[in-house]
DNA sequence: GCCGTTTTCGGCCCGACTGTTTTCAGTCG
């Protein structure tokens, strides 16, 4: 029977459980999860919005405060919901509403009536009071709505080039509160916000994190530097950069970190804190703390929100208070703790929680101190190094850099793996030069033999090539070039024949069973006909999970983050068959597709359905993908026992079909 | 507007930075 979890949760960690098949046909519909959930959180962030910008100046009225915020927490939850908001009202009407946390009886009317009518009403009466141009002010950093609503009270500005204009021509300035240093920064965010707001792929800003991290280690009075924030909750996307550095310099520090080469835009510079644009488009925070803050600064830095907020509602329900400098005790007004971020958790009376799985999404509820449940969980949590092999690498034989040595030399020399399945395309993928029948068996063969040479010890890799190249694109004409010498030793190291085999239209492969049967192992991925419905798609799926030749289905959803959103799979169902048919599921580790997703990988778990953790190697260098996949399988909750691909090669061919 | 091991009222996470209304509101993370 499947499981979902809806997520984060205050109320209940499943919904309420109805027969199998009435949970199988709800979930299904639930796979496609955006569309409705943007436009309705959309909608009553800018309800929110309004709200503010009516609750006169003058006339203080307190409680609007906690509305509008309550219509904040309550996008928030959509925002986050695993699921399509729309399914979950049309299954289990407003009651299925009602069980997402922070969403009661008002609000979830309110939603009732969009999903009806496409309108709410209440939004129609606030906008006719301000006809303003919501979304051009919703979300534009520095301008609040209580800015806002001083200027629009004096000027005829509707939209955000009205402000722009107003405020190049000075017009602005001479509005009660609005001086022309206001002005300034008021063209200035206006300018900022055209650039980059949006959210950056991990694998793209590692480096730049690396970078910084680096600069920042060098300075002088600085003893720790953390990258924190999404960054070290490994989310697949960075919306902003956070370091956290321990200095007894705090001062020199932010001056080194505003004054870098990278930076585009002070955007504000304190004591303790700066906040910066980069060159990119992204915005870049730092906290220096003193030692004896460093755990608290660490938990509250790393987030997420709201697993922080939760942390500090559970501090105040025992009458004490959690901020960045530490845990403090509202009586005594004593630091109970503070240095380290494990002994701060123990202190709020929970187990220390990895940063990826800090999403309140019932980690807090769990992780009660001393609960043998979370300390088991814990103790078998996939690790980084856990990954003993590789089980989607590509070589040049069809779209891959490097020869099938090269890359199970560098797999074994760089990355310390045990094993890699050689993974290419076949023949019905003609842009990557797809192997046919004969070729796909000619390098199983080869890879045969390449195994022998491993054991036998004359395995020879020529690595002068390399160098070469390198000299070449150095554009050098050093003549030094150092031969270097193949490493003979590989150790036990195994290179599995296997392939990316094409899923047709009608979910049939395009290389045959008998074939197929000859390789060590066989993944089976879609990579045409993006366009088909749902039901067409998870047939197709389905078919090849149950075709007996295939053991793994390579990167389920094909989405590429922030490119496209993958074909429509109805996940619930295909997971279904992964189960009964022992296929095992892919979590595919290049950043820009990590498929599956963190609540899928969980889903994935919660049904006992098998999972692997692959690189998508094209190149050696993209072997250091993996730590992206780990990161994402920890997102996910996963155990070593989970991911196929942390037991040595021996054991994890009989886990196989 | 939401919520409840203090449950139908009275709370709602917490502190830094900015600019300006020199004691605090607005905004952000």
């Amino acid at each position: 029977m499947l499981v979902l979890i809806v997520s984060p949760t205050s109320k209940n960690t499943q919904l309420p459980k109805q027969n199998d098949e009435k949970i199988n046909e709800y979930q299904r519909m639930s796979y496609n999860v955006k569309l409705a959930n943007v436009e309705i959180s959309d909608i009553l962030r800018k309800i929110s919005f309004l709200l503010e910008l009516d609750n006169d100046i003058d006339n203080n009225k307190t409680n609007l405060n906690f509305k509008n915020r309550a219509y904040i927490k309550a996008a928030d939850q959509i925002d986050n919901l695993p699921l399509s908001i729309t399914s979950l009202y049309e299954e289990r009407g407003i009651n299925g509403l009602l069980q997402i946390p922070s969403i009661g009886k008002a609000i979830s009317s309110k939603i009732e009536e969009y999903i009806k009518t496409g309108k709410i009403e209440y939004y129609e009466i606030l906008k006719s009071k301000y006809p303003i141009k919501v979304d051009d002010f919703v979300g534009l950093e520095g301008i609040g709505p209580k800015t806002l609503r001083v200027i629009i009270d004096k000027l005829p500005v509707r939209s955000l080039s009205d402000l722009e204009k107003a405020a190049r021509e000075g017009k602005l300035n001479g509005i009660s509160g609005i001086s022309k240093k206001k002005e300034e920064r008021i063209l200035k965010r206006i300018e900022l916000h055209n650039i980059g707001k949006k959210r950056h792929l991990l694998g793209d800003i590692y480096p730049l994190v690396k970078q910084i991290e680096k600069y920042l280690t060098n300075l002088e009075n600085v003893s720790i530097v953390t990258a924190v924030g999404s960054f070290r909750r490994m989310r697949e996307t960075i919306g902003d950069i956070d370091f956290l550095v321990v200095s007894d310099n705090p001062d020199k520090v932010i001056n080194s970190f505003v004054n870098m080469p990278e930076v585009k835009e002070i955007l504000s510079k304190g004591d303790t804190k700066a906040f910066i644009k980069l060159n990119n488009g992204l915005d870049s925070d730092l906290l220096v703390v003193p030692k004896e803050s460093y755990g608290a600064a660490l938990q509250y830095f790393t987030g997420s929100k709201e697993h922080g907020i939760a942390l500090r509602r559970l501090a105040q329900s025992n009458a004490l208070r959690l901020n960045e400098w530490g845990l403090f005790d509202n009586k005594s007004n004593q630091k109970i703790s503070g240095e380290s971020e494990e002994q701060l958790y123990n202190k709020l009376g929970l187990e220390w929680i990895p940063p990826e799985l800090r999403e309140n999404r019932g980690e807090i509820e769990i992780a009660k101190k001393g609960s043998k449940e979370w300390q088991e969980k814990m103790k078998g949590l996939l690790k980084y190094g856990d990954i003993k092999g590789d089980l989607q690498v590509h070589s040049n034989s069809t779209d891959g850099k490097m020869s099938i040595e090269e890359m199970a030399y560098f797999a074994r020399t760089n990355f310390d793996l045990d094993y890699i399945a050689i993974t290419d395309h076949t023949k019905s993928l003609r842009i990557a030069r797809g192997l046919d029948e004969q070729q796909l068996l000619d390098q199983a063969h080869k890879i045969q033999e390449f195994n022998d040479s491993i054991k036998s010890g004359t395995f020879f890799v020529d690595l002068n090539k390399h160098d070469e190249e390198k000299q070449v694109n150095r554009k050098t004409s050093n003549n030094e070039k150092k031969r270097i010498k193949g490493d003979r030793n590989l150790g036990d190291f195994r290179i599995l024949s296997s392939a990316e085999v094409n899923i047709l239209s009608d979910g049939s492969l395009d290389i045959p069973n008998n074939i197929l049967d000859k390789l060590d192992i066989v993944g089976a991925a879609i990579h045409t006909n993006f366009s088909q419905p749902i039901d067409v798609q998870t047939n197709r799926l389905i078919k090849a999970a149950q075709n007996p030749s295939v053991d793994i289905v390579f990167h389920p959803t094909g989405r590429i983050i922030n490119k496209r959103d993958g074909y429509p799979v109805d996940i619930p169902k295909l997971m279904t068959i992964a189960k009964e048919t022992n296929t095992i599921l892919e979590i595919d580790s290049h950043y820009n597709r990590l498929d599956l997703r963190d609540e899928y990988i969980r889903m994935a778990i919660q049904n006992d359905v098998k999972l692997v953790v692959d690189s998508d190697a094209h190149h050696p260098l993209h072997y250091a993908f993996l730590e992206f996949g780990i990161g994402q399988a920890r997102r996910g909750w996963a155990g070593r026992n989970d991911i196929l691909n942390t037991l040595p090669v021996s054991e994890l061919l009989k886990k196989l079909k």
